[in-house]
DNA sequence: CTAAACTTTCAAATATTTCTGAAAGTTTAT
DNA sequence: ATAAACTTTCAGAAATATTTGAAAGTTTAG
C-alpha cells in the first residue's frame, strides 16, 4: 500500500471509530491528519485536504485544542496560525479520558445522587433506590478508576496492568 | 421527589448520556424502564410509557436482546412477549463493554495492522508505521483490559482495583 | 489610522440518524 | 383451514447533528 493511500485509510478509520464513540466525524480526521502529518498545518490546508469547510476547520481545529490534544504553532514572519497534534498517544488518551470523564461522567453521578432522594418508602422506592445504588458503585468505581489513569504516568500504570495480567 | 418523577428523570439522564456515547437515546430510554419497572412489560407497555410507536419500541426491545441486556419473558395463558432487563448493574456493564468491544474495537485493530503495509521506506513512511504501532499498542491493551474485566468476575475485578489503589 | 490578512460566528442548508405506521409475516387456538 | 393475536419490516417522514459560507470581528503592518 502507498503511503499517502494509507493515510487517508487511516484518516477515514480514525473518523469512524470516532462516530461510533459519540465524536464528531470531522473532528477525529481533522486529527487523524494532524497526527498523520509532518509539518503544522495551517486551517487553509486542514480545508483543502479534508475538503471541508472554513467555518468546520475552524471550529474542530478549536475543539480539539479545547481537549487539550492539538496545539497551536506560530511560524516566524506568517501571519497564519499552524496547528499540529500531540504524537504521544497516552497523553492524547489521557486528555480524552479526562475530557470526556468531566463532561458527561461527573454529569451522570451527580444526577444518581439527587435521584436517591425519592420520598416515598414503600417497596418500590427500596428497589429505585437500590437501583441507583448499583448504578453509582459502577459508575464510581470507572470515575475512580479513570482519574487513577489519567493521573498516572504510562509506565506506572502499564506496569499495574502487566501485574493485573500475570 | 416522588418516585414517578424520579424514574422520568433517570430514564431521561440515562438516554441523554446514552446519546454522548454514541448509542441510540431510545434503546437507552427503554432500558431504563425496564430497570426501573418492577414487572416485566410488553411491547404495548413500552409504546405508551415512552410515547413511541411499535416499529421503534420493537427494533430497540430486539437490539437490547442482542446486547444480552434485556430477555423475553412469556407469561402463562397470554400471548404476549414480556420483556425484563437484567438487574445486576456489573453484569450489564459486562455486557455492553464485550459487545463494543468486539464490534467497534476489534475492527479497528484491524483495520490499523493492515495499514503498517506501507510499502514505502522513507522517514515519513517510517514515521507513520510508528504512529500505528503506538495506536496499536494503546488500543490493544484497552482490549486485553477489557476482555481480563468481562471474563473475571466482579469481586475478583474489584479485589485488583483496590490492590491498584492501595 | 487604514487596509490587508487572517479568524470567528451563526443562520440557513445539508446530511445523517431515528421514528412512524401501515402492511406483511408469523404463530396459535379452534 | 381460518381467523385472531401478536410481531416484524421498511419506505417515507421527522428529528437531530453537522456543515457551509458570507459577514462580522480581530490583529498586525505600515
Amino acid at each position: 500500500m502507498k503511503l499517502d493511500e494509507a493515510k487517508e485509510k487511516f484518516v477515514q478509520t480514525w473518523g469512524s471509530l470516532a462516530t461510533s464513540w459519540g465524536i464528531n466525524r470531522t473532528m477525529a480526521m481533522v486529527h487523524a491528519l494532524l497526527l498523520t502529518s509532518q509539518q503544522p498545518l495551517s486551517t487553509d490546508e486542514v480545508m483543502e485536504q479534508l475538503a471541508i469547510s472554513r467555518g468546520n476547520a475552524n471550529m474542530n481545529l478549536r475543539e480539539l485544542m479545547d481537549w487539550g490534544i492539538v496545539k497551536k504553532e506560530l511560524k516566524i514572519g506568517d501571519r497564519k496560525e499552524y496547528f499540529v497534534a500531540d504524537k504521544d498517544i497516552w497523553t492524547v488518551f489521557k486528555h480524552i479520558v479526562k475530557e470526556r470523564r468531566k463532561r458527561e461522567l461527573e454529569p451522570v453521578i451527580h444526577s444518581l445522587e439527587s435521584l436517591k432522594n425519592v420520598e416515598d418508602n414503600n417497596e418500590e422506592s427500596k428497589a429505585f433506590r437500590e437501583l441507583m445504588d448499583n448504578l453509582l458503585g459502577v459508575t464510581t468505581k470507572a470515575n475512580v478508576l479513570l482519574d487513577l489513569a489519567v493521573k498516572s504516568d504510562e509506565n506506572w500504570m502499564m506496569n499495574k496492568l502487566l501485574k493485573l495480567l500475570s
